[in-house]
DNA sequence: AGTTATCCCGGTATTAGTATCACGGTCATG
DNA sequence: CATGACCGTGATACTAATACCGGGATAACT
């Protein structure tokens, strides 16, 4: 066991992560908001869908920058219905 | 090309990343807290050395609330010096 | 009907993140 | 000195993230 796969709860949350920062992304074309931020917009896609669970931080960064999303919000929102870790509480 | 290998200016970003959170543990040690957050020593050893430039989102998210430090903030602080994307300005 | 633009999905290729193992160094304690 | 705890580094193994390529579907507009 070197690198342990993605857990169920991971693919929720970043199922979560998705929506959020598609919501975030409103009207304005998945193409423009990836070639802003400077990605192919086949990752912003799977990241949107979810299907890129823990994309690298600096991605959400950028992307959470150019759509106007507050970081700690964003956080907040993925963990918010992950009853797994409530550490925060 | 199919995957862009990291820049230098990653790179630089990843080391301040690196600092911030070691800064923000303090006196605690690396295996507390790699123990509390459910990750590897090795791997909070690489991050805070900045061998790895980017993480995993979420596992910067898990430190950050681990450590007590806003997500926001942290991004600022490591894009702060960063003269190459000056975005948010 | 043809074109364009957006979204979705599959596969493939390459790099990066994460975990484990192993060795070495330092410091405190016995 | 021996032992243990912590930090640092290197190698290795395996999965995940990202980018590119192909195809397809829907809608708007000419």
């Amino acid at each position: 066991m070197v690198r342990v796969p993605l857990t169920p709860q991971d693919h929720e949350r970043g199922r979560r992560l998705g929506e959020v920062l598609r919501a975030a992304r409103g009207p304005r074309s998945m193409t423009s908001v990836a070639t802003a931020v400077g990605m192919s917009p086949e990752t912003l896609r799977k990241i949107e869908t979810g299907r890129v669970p823990t994309p690298a931080f600096f991605t959400v960064v950028t992307l959470c920058t150019e759509l106007g999303v507050p970081l700690d919000q964003l956080a907040d929102r993925c963990a918010a219905d992950d009853p797994a870790e409530p550490r925060s509480a």
